[in-house]
DNA sequence: GCGGTCATGTAAGTGGTTACATGATTAG
DNA sequence: CTAATCATGTAACCACTTACATGACCGC
């Protein structure tokens, strides 16, 4: 596929837990090519190529892939704007929160268009062996949406009793 | 307090939801000197500076504390992993899955000894009016890592099945 | 006096975004 | 023919981390 086609993929299938900018992306696709895990050609159209996975790139890919996450330093600025909230008050905290919660539903409902949109799709005999994987990501994301509005119903619950 | 205190401070009290490095402190706190947010006053100690809050830097800090959370874009190197989780097969998987879980459970019982710790706090009479903001943050943390076990065990049960 | 902690800062490098510049191709 | 989309790349910049260099102060 092309560097455009990358993206393209990136932003449609990944977008809810990944993301690339095309500024990453062009000089990768270089780098990696200078290093042998993939294959330029020239497609078809003038000035464009399409990369394709060598067998050492394949190899190299499962790898990373098996390998350990490492664990990113947090920031929540959500969670560091409520810790101070001592300063800027209940109202600002309230805002907050509810917008985080309504976040959350929004990405539910998505999550919940993702899921019959796959179901569809593997109904029609399309990707069936890759639906279990995506489900996992999807459900992953489903949790934690649903965990954020418990968790800020709690809350907003606790300050409308700290207000009064 | 001095620019090492304030490293110490995020990291023994924000550490869950936040964390900077000096590289970014020191320069970050010339910076506001110099805009007139904070003022440097030397210390008894020698080459070393107390920074304290000045009026103008009280109000952009709670500006900033009240400004929306912007959005950081996606990027969860595990739901990565997992999305191609065709390419790298179930024992892959199940091993990520397994760390994820591990690490959101030693993450509950670090809340649990926070809820003890600052409770502890409160009965003696100290941070009362901060300890609700506390918990808040500390209930995210709770409810999120719940969450992860949950999604851990679903998925595992899943790909249990998927093996056999 | 010596090791640990307190303290300040810089330098090099990484990983990423945004904006810009450029042009080919296609759909209407 | 013209607007939208496909396509490639670079430049400037930003946020951040790690490592390094330096030294004061304190407790034993």
């Amino acid at each position: 596929m092309t560097g455009y086609a990358v993206r393209e993929a990136i932003r449609d299938q990944l977008g809810h837990f990944w993301s690339e900018s095309f500024g990453q992306i062009y000089p990768a696709l270089s780098k990696l090519a200078a290093d042998g895990f993939i294959e330029r050609t020239p497609s078809e159209r003038a000035n464009s190529s399409l990369f394709s996975l060598t067998a050492s790139g394949e190899r190299r890919l499962t790898d990373l892939l098996r390998s350990p996450v490492e664990a990113s330093p947090p920031r929540s600025g959500l969670m560091l704007r409520l810790f101070f909230g001592r300063a800027t008050g209940v109202p600002a905290a309230v805002d907050l929160i509810s917008d985080a919660r309504d976040a959350a539903a929004a990405q539910l409902e998505l999550f919940a268009g993702l899921r019959t949109l796959g179901a569809a799709e593997v109904a029609r005999g399309l990707d069936a062996d890759h639906w279990p994987w995506w489900l996992i990501t999807i459900s992953a994301g489903e949790h934690t949406a649903r965990a954020t509005i418990v968790w800020a119903d709690e809350s907003l619950a606790a300050l409308a009793l700290m207000d009064g």
